[in-house]
DNA sequence: ACCTATAATGAAATCGATTCCAAAATTGTT
DNA sequence: AACAATTTTGGAATCGATTTCATTATAGGT
């Protein structure tokens, strides 16, 4: 069913159509005889010829590193509703961590004519912020502040800050921290940052501190953990970079015997479901992945309608931080 | 950069360039000519353009109910990297199980004329089932047997079954189900009826085994337990319909001091990776929901195929099963 | 009744690709 | 060298919408 088809049935020129569906001057007769002929025919116009015409694509292009994880999904359900409540809708790319699968998809993306691009940081590798910066169309990235790029992301620094004031203010003195890859600027570095920096503001050595690099999983938490308390029998507490780590890193402790949080707390970031099952719950700080999503979506469209508008006044560079919330439940 | 121009620099015609990408005769010399220019300008094909020429488009419309829950996003995870791998792209719709939002993206799917639709499957309702039917693209259904829909799914009856036979046979005689709504098929009748069924063929009286619906919720998990804790405190053992359900379910068992799985055997489906950070760590029974969503993808783009090149011959409906792997923790 | 301003209308151009078709160029055969 | 068969080529039509433009109809004012 065309808008030619339609035209033919009701009667009129595809032009009184496409002026009785977009707004247009148009005679209150035809108008009726339109509206009737679209109901019957349940005609729907064609989105592809309509971009084609217009330029205007009404989809964004969403790159995460694996939409199977527990914050991933979140951002990209915030993203999606915002977008969906706009009138977009969501062409998803997941890429496993593969920067390759990164740079396929920015490409047929573009390719695919999307009206922006959401792309959720991990590891910047020069290549990636090269194909980034030639990108054709507005661009937001979350999860991760890259300069140069309007981003959304989290206080991560902050967040892990407070969790290990609070950690050494429940008398566990003798920590360590358990992170993940540096080539994650926000959750490797930020996060393993505010944790020294806290230990250091209460006047202890953070040289001291034994880190440990862990992956994404509980069983890597798990090991990492197993190999901190046989090399540093004597410590008392540890901050996880991900709640998912540190209920792996619980593991450990029971093995070991470690009474939580009496004789070691631990504590994760992310406040996942999961905290709230564990033996003891797992005290971690909230991050807004919901709203980090909602707010990218919303900060990306409204970059595209500047454009659209061609708005040329002067265009502030946004970088959002959300903040966090502390979520005690008994681990430290 | 459009083939015009391109046909232009190299002193072709636009048809010649487009040979030279879709393959045609075309002498060598021009066709160096044309990748020379092709790669200086860095020109890609407008794949909006080819969509309204070719009416083929390469995009897959994906809908579930709630992108941000472990199964649903594994599945999609599954869904994506097979589609990605056959050239198309995935627009996602998360309905946030409104059964209004699963009809509104179907019908934007189908104006952005995508070749065909995944529908993950909760609740089938007589409206959406008649959206489905008028559905203009091929459409393949996961995680539940819609009859009359090509689908992809579980043997949730069997891996409920069998953990349900697993918790008899370890003397845990008096038992329970924590199940889910009936509205959903495959999680709620199905799971429930092969706990029911396992207990039958023991010898035992289904009609004496409590029955509650819970929501997909740890917490929902925690309060049922409690409940049924104390209504039928004689009880010994509980199969839940979902890991985070069972989860929850034990920490009601913990505030009553059962001692798992000595006083009370419990055990959930899904194989979340929660599962292993329980105390004690929790029996399961494993489901391919990356592989579901991978099958679903691939049995999608056989039927576009068979659709595109107008095979005629006789075409059965296909209604696959995917199995299951009960893992034992120790929770039983 | 006449002229102007505004509203209504449809034919045709356009977006960027593919593809049909007829013409031109090349090849092969005798 | 003449002719047939095949390959190469570009012009033009096409997909389904929007939008410009020139034209016609209507309304308003004196």
């Amino acid at each position: 069913m065309t808008i030619k088809e339609v035209a033919e049935l009701a009667g009129v020129s595809s032009a009184a159509v496409s002026r009785y569906l977009n707004g247009g001057s148009l005679s209150e007769e035809k108008r009726s005889r339109i509206r009737r002929t679209i109901e019957e025919t349940g005609y729907h116009p064609n989105l592809v010829a309509q971009t084609m015409r217009t330029g205007h694509i009404r989809q964004i292009g969403v790159i995460v590193p694996k939409i199977h994880s527990d914050s991933v999904s979140q951002v990209t359900a915030g993203i999606a509703r915002q977008l969906r409540q706009r009138g977009y809708v969501t062409l998803l790319g997941s890429t496993d961590h593969e920067e390759g699968d990164a740079l396929g998809y920015l490409d047929i993306m573009q390719n695919n004519q999307v009206a922006g691009v959401i792309l959720m940081g991990t590891c910047l590798t020069p290549i990636l912020s090269d194909a980034m910066r030639e990108c054709r169309v507005p661009l937001v990235v979350t999860g991760q502040n890259y300069p140069g790029f309007p981003c959304v992301y989290h206080d991560d620094y902050n967040a892990v800050r407070e969790l290990m004031k609070l950690m050494l203010a429940r008398g566990h003195d003798r920590v360590a921290f358990l992170g993940v890859t540096e080539k994650d600027v926000a959750a490797g570095q930020h996060r393993r940052q505010g944790a020294l920096d806290a230990v250091r503001e209460a006047g202890l050595d953070p040289n001291a501190v034994p880190v440990m690099v862990c992956e994404f999983t509980a069983e890597s938490g798990y090991l990492r953990m197993k190999e901190l308390l046989k090399r540093h029998p004597e410590l008392n507490g540890a901050v996880c970079a991900t709640d998912t780590i540190a209920l792996g890193a619980m593991k450990a402790l029971r093995e070991q015997g470690r009474k939580i949080p009496e004789e070691f707390g631990i504590a994760g970031v992310g406040d996942s479901w999961a905290c709230s099952t564990a033996v003891p719950e797992l005290t971690s700080a909230h991050l807004y992945f919901r709203e980090c999503g909602e707010d990218a979506a919303a900060l990306l469209l409204s970059l595209i309608e500047r454009q659209e508008e061609e708005v040329t006044g002067e265009m502030p560079m946004r970088q959002m931080m959300l903040g966090y919330k502390i979520i005690e439940r008994g681990s430290v």
